[in-house]
RNA sequence: GGCGGGAUAGCUCAGUUGGUAGAGCAGAGGCCUGAAAAGCCUUGUGUCCCCAGUUCAAGUCUGGGUCUUGCCA
């Protein structure tokens, strides 16, 4: 297992610039652990690095699939590892805000087959018909142990645990109790963070800025190409608020508002997610310290 | 000017026949084993616009005022 640098951090704190200004610095690539930059022709509100920042330094695991496809952690932790372990690359920097995907990719998830489509489209179906509780009382008999740790009304995870079991016929509880530890990968983790009103005003900040540089008709393009709400792609925050105003007849400055309030939310959650994680270096963004990076990096790569 | 709606938590609003208030969203905190920019959990003392009156008791009824909004002129 090679070692990597993986810097993470809420988002618009300045993670895509400080990976950038690093990978220029000592000659690496950077592997994006983001799970809408993923997606092609939505560049704007993903702050997708520009064409000429992909220039200066190559970016992998973006613009891999198009928005009416899904990606998920597994797709990731599986994508992730190739690139590391398989590929030339030295040092690749992992770079992002899905807190998730990175600890799939770092912890492994239990070893799950893929689940089909359909078998989750039908359990949907059944939810919207049946409702929640006989959902969960479903689960309830037919995996116990998961459903003591779900809420009965936590759509996601109640379908997971009942997808799993139709699919491979072995419960979601049994997959886990035989998960085993990963080795553990050299890692240099480096944490950005900074004041919540300072995150939140650049969020808003930033969001006025994508649309003033056409997110609206990167969004019309998008529908143009055939895609719509249901497309995994455009669940993305600052994509799904505005298709209110484009195809009906919502209030413009409502749903930038909206949006913006969700970008909040979504930094929120990160924060919170970034708690349970051990980080070998903590910096607010005002006061990121340039030549302890520095150091700390020929560190690592000279150690290894 | 005439007639009618409104005025209740930061915002949008519920409040049944009078018994001193409650939802959603926001905010705050948390969870997270293939949807994670997702999903979920916890958290609600506010001059119920103001002043009088009726009543044991008024957000709720009566009168007056203030502000707001719609329609007609």
């Amino acid at each position: 297992m090679k070692p990597v640098i993986i810097i993470q951090g809420p988002t618009a704190v300045g993670k895509s610039s400080l990976a950038l200004e690093i990978a220029q610095k000592f000659k690496l690539e950077i592997i994006s652990a983001d799970s809408r930059q993923v997606y092609k022709y939505m560049d704007l509100a993903t702050a997708k690095p520009t064409k000429k920042e992909q220039d200066l330094v190559k970016h992998h695991l973006i613009d891999i699939i198009t928005p009416d496809q899904a990606y998920n952690a597994g797709r990731f932790a599986r994508e992730a590892s190739e690139l590391v372990d398989h590929t030339q690359l030295e040092f690749p920097i992992i770079c992002g805000g899905t807190g998730f995907y990175i600890s799939a990719f770092l912890e492994g998830l239990c070893k799950i087959p893929d689940i089909e489509d359909n078998v989750r489209e039908s359990l949907v179906k059944d939810w919207n018909n049946l409702g929640n509780e006989s959902m969960y009382q479903l689960l309830v008999d037919i995996d116990p142990l998961v459903a003591q740790k779900v809420s009965d009304k936590d759509k996601q995870r109640i379908i997971r645990g009942l997808e799993v079991f139709y699919s491979t016929n072995k419960k979601l509880s049994d997959y886990w109790a035989e998960q085993g530890m990963l080795e553990t990968r050299k890692i240099l983790n480096i944490l950005i963070l900074d004041e919540r009103e300072e995150i939140y005003s650049r969020i808003n900040k930033r969001y006025d800025e994508m649309v003033k540089s056409g997110l609206l008709d990167e969004i019309r393009e998008l529908l143009r190409m055939g895609y719509d709400s249901e497309s995994p792609g455009l669940s993305a925050v600052g994509y799904k608020e505005l298709l209110p105003f484009i195809i009906q007849d919502a209030k413009l400055k409502d749903c930038i508002e909206l949006a913006k309030q969700h970008s909040r939310n979504y930094a929120k959650r990160q924060l919170t997610w970034y708690k349970r994680n051990y980080f070998n270096l903590v910096f607010f963004r005002k006061s990121i310290n340039y030549n302890t990076i520095d150091t700390y990096i020929k560190h690592f790569i000279e150690n290894y």
